[in-house]
DNA sequence: ATACCGATTAACT
DNA sequence: GTTAATCGGTATA
């Protein structure tokens, strides 16, 4: 069943970008529909967090989205090329985020491959995982309570003891944060 | 107005 | 293992 807006808006995003391994993220863009299980994820914790976009309450046109209340997309584009997709999280006005790393594609195969531009590319990094769902900057603010993007619960259980946790990836300027274990992965069959 | 650089990827050696 | 690609956002002036 579909995530609801008590799930999103929970406080623990270490917690949250935990257990969102395994769920089934649905896109509606384009004409096509693609769903796709959630296989990698990254926590950020907001103003505290020297890793985040808004350590310090940094607060700009770019991540103004991130303010948003749970239950929000916040897509920004790194390093001039990537749509990277985040599921904002925690009450309005506290910018928490779930950043999707990686993706295994579900349905809706062909509109993934034709995005990647290649039959079976890889969805295992935060730009494939978005480029396959058709996840781009101008989804940037949308509800993922509505018909566009949206997030489902499919009765996968994730046996804990195949979680692997880690510090997260390319955040070496955030000093002793970038050792923070806020990185989870799995491994579907 | 201008300089710098990134929550990455793909294609290399 | 290494590195070029690529450009919007942000800071600085």
């Amino acid at each position: 069943m579909r995530l609801d807006r008590d799930f999103y808006e929970r406080t623990d995003v270490v917690a949250i970008a935990r257990e969102l391994l395994g769920m089934v993220v649905h896109t509606r863009i384009g004409g096509s529909h693609v769903a796709a299980a959630i296989t990698e994820t990254e926590a950020y914790a907001g103003v505290n967090d020297r890793a985040s976009h808004a350590f310090n309450g940094r607060r700009t046109a770019r991540n103004e989205c991130l303010y948003a209340r749970g239950g929000t997309a916040y897509v920004y584009i790194c390093y001039g090329i990537h749509h990277l997709f985040n599921i904002v999280t925690h009450a309005e006005g506290v910018p928490h985020a779930v950043l999707v790393r990686g993706v295994q594609v579900l349905e809706g195969r062909s509109a993934a491959d034709r995005r990647r531009g290649r039959p079976g590319a890889a969805t295992d990094g935060p730009g494939t995982a978005a480029q396959a769902l058709g996840i781009r900057r101008t989804h940037d603010g949308t509800d993922l309570l509505g018909d566009r993007i949206w997030i489902a619960d499919e009765g996968r259980i994730i046996d804990p003891a195949t979680v692997r946790t880690g510090p997260r990836i390319g955040v070496d300027y955030a000093g002793p944060d970038a050792l923070l274990p806020y990185r989870f992965r799995i491994h579907l069959p």
